[in-house]
DNA sequence: TGTCCATATGAATGATGGCTCATGTTTGAA
DNA sequence: TTCAAACATGAGCCATCATTCATATGGACA
């Protein structure tokens, strides 16, 4: 429990120090939602539990691909895998990711992106 | 103004969906936050505003290397640089991307980083 | 006007990353 | 135990990108 959480405003702005260390660590994973694909797997696993391949026909990526990024996501400990039969279900690690994910996504709507061509 | 701002709720998730243009959209913005020396210059910022040479010397960059990554920031709608005298004093653009910053930073330092070497 | 200071810009480079293709591994079933 | 389904893995390729070096631009001040 933290002292924002406590307070409850929304307007207290903690305005973070970064030492080069923790800078690295955060850019990683920022790296692992800054990514289409990855943010249309995660999107969806927020949406419910999948498969490999339900992912996969969901996203509309090869099996390979999505497996290639489900190792990235879940050694970043954004994700993880259980076994049932032949299948590996996919879920989101915990809420602070779900929260992370919506939150980037309606800061980022509010914000409009200028994107040159 | 948006519902899940009017009910206050910080436990309602609100599962996003998204699709291919705004996944590449959100993306797109996320990188710019996804990178050591980007970081160090948004929360740079997020102190108070600085000049291109302020902010060099402050997060240990070359002058070139910074104006390069402030030009994709201001490009991308993240900050904005008002003249003053010889200088350009640059400042993150709005609430919006102090929110995302603070609250990027947060659930990642709560999620603790797997990162393989 | 000319010079210095502050910032921007362009080209080149080294590194990183996402995807595909081919193949390996494990599980469940016949 | 043999086969097929589901998933993982490794190598290679092409694109993107962060930085550096060199140079250009533009305001301030004598």
């Amino acid at each position: 429990m933290h002292a924002d959480e406590v307070m409850g405003g929304r307007d207290a702005l903690a305005a973070v120090r970064l030492d080069d260390a923790t800078a690295a660590s955060v850019a990683t994973t920022l790296q692992a939602l800054a990514t289409p694909s990855r943010l249309l797997i995660l999107t969806t696993l927020q949406q419910s539990p999948h498969s490999v391949t339900q992912l996969a026909a969901e996203v509309g990526m090869e099996q390979s691909a999505v497996s290639h990024q489900l190792r990235l996501l879940r050694t970043l400990g954004l994700i993880t895998g259980r076994r049932d039969g032949r299948r590996i279900v996919y879920r989101l690690y915990d809420d602070h990711v779900a929260q992370l994910l919506d939150q980037a996504v309606h800061h980022i709507e509010h914000l409009g992106v200028h994107d040159p061509h």
